[in-house]
Formats: structure tokens, sequence, C-alpha cells
DNA sequence: CCATTAATTATCG
DNA sequence: CGATAATTAATGG
């Protein structure tokens, strides 16, 4: 294992950066760092988890197969923790955890992370931020996907990615069509067949997974009317 | 309005 | 070239 790995990645996360000295010794010594290619399965869910995992780069999704058809919960993108819920309850993951970019990952003994959450309130209510805050989005999806039709929810998703991951208009989609279904709760045909509605209108240019978004506002628009 | 089915076409390895 | 993904059209809930 890599010593001093830990201070020098450590401006990228709010929680760690509360840690003293010797809670960054300890964090070193109990902590692994993992390289994934895209697509590679970090945990899968029904697996006991002994560990805290901090993304430190890349981009992962969030999903669960546990009805017939996969169904991805959210992305989350780096840096954030992952199996916090699970592993503070029964220690069991109720999601999977899948790469879609070449991703960072640390594995965070558990016992470790609980001890540090005792120790330092700073730390801690970095944690309880950081769940807060997914909680509220959590919410807004659920309301999302309540009160949205198709082409509503396709806009959202193409936004998502031009604003909140990539910040361009213009990006390669990380998902097949099949998973942007599985992502908005709608049939893979239904994302061909809108994507290819707003191709038409001009309000994308669609080349295969490129994607220039040619029209924003249109989008918003569509989003917001569901 | 959208899922499903089915048939066709494109793309990947 | 075979397998997989994407597209398109038709049908029905």
């Amino acid at each position: 294992m890599q010593k001093t790995l830990c201070q020098n990645c450590i401006l990228q996360s709010d929680a760690a950066i509360k840690l003293i000295k010797n809670q960054l010794n300890e964090l070193t010594d109990h902590c692994s760092r993992v390289e994934f290619k895209p697509g590679e399965i970090i945990f899968k869910e029904n697996a006991i988890s002994t560990n805290v995992v901090y993304i430190q780069r890349g981009l992962v999704k969030i999903h669960t197969d546990n009805f017939s058809k996969d169904r991805i919960l959210r992305l989350t993108k780096a840096p954030s923790y992952l199996c916090l819920p699970g592993v503070l309850g029964d220690s069991i993951n109720r999601f999977s955890a899948t790469t879609i970019e070449p991703t960072l990952a640390c594995f965070i003994d558990i016992h470790v992370f609980k001890k540090f959450i005792l120790e330092n309130g700073d730390f801690a209510y970095q944690i309880i931020l950081a769940l807060s805050q997914n909680e509220i989005k959590s919410f807004q999806v659920s309301l999302n996907l309540a009160q949205k039709q198709a082409n509503g929810r396709v806009a959202d998703a193409l936004l998502y990615f031009a604003r909140e991951i990539y910040n361009s208009q213009v990006f390669m989609l990380p998902f097949s069509r099949q998973e942007l279904g599985d992502w908005m709760g709608i049939s893979r045909e239904s994302v061909s067949r809108i994507l290819g509605e707003f191709h038409s209108a001009h309000i994308i240019y669609q080349n295969g997974k490129e994607i220039t978004i040619l029209n924003e506002e249109l989008l918003e628009q569509i989003s917001q009317k569901g």
C-alpha cells in the first residue's frame, strides 16, 4: 500500500480536509485505491460491504436489477462517497455501482471511518451534509419521474449531462439508448424516437453517441412542461 | 402517450 | 462475419 497517499489527494474531499494529521495517517494505513475502466463493477447489491468507497475521480452509476429490468437510480460524479447508507446500517449494499468513465476509487475501512465520525465533529458534519444533499436530490428525481412524460425526461437527461457532467453543449453520451431508458424509466425505443425527434426539430444534433445541444432554451421548456 | 413487438439497419469486436 | 445496438413502423393498452 502506498504511503502518504491520503495527504496528497485530500484536497478533493470536503470531509477529509477536516481530518487532523494523525487521522490522515490512519486513513492512509486503512485505505487502498483502485483504478476502474468504464463498465467495471465497483460493488454489487446484496454483497456485504466492509468499506466506504470514496470516488476520487470519474463517473459512476448507482443501479439495481432487483426488478426484472435494470434501473439506474443516479449518477455520481467525483468527488463523492458511496456505500454510506448501507455501511452505516446493516452493512449490505442496497445497490450496485458500475463505472461509466475511467474512475479512481478509494476503499476505506469502515471501522476507521466510523471512528473518525465519532472523534471528529467537523468530519461528521461534512458527511451529514453530503447525505442531506443526496436525499434532497433523490426527492427531486422522484418528483420529476412522477410528473414528466418521456420527452421531458429525455430533455432532462440531456441537460443533466450538458450542465452537471460535461459543462458543454457538445459531448459524447456515456450511455447506450438502453441505459438512458433504464435511467429515465422509459423504453429504449422511445429514447431512440425522442432523440430522433429532437434531431429533426433542430433542438439537438445527434450522431450516434455524439450529442450537440442546439437549442438549450427549448430543451429547458420541454423539460419543464413534462 | 407510450410500451411492446417485430423487422430492418448500423456498428462493434 | 456474427453479435449486439439502434432505428423505424405498426399495434394496442
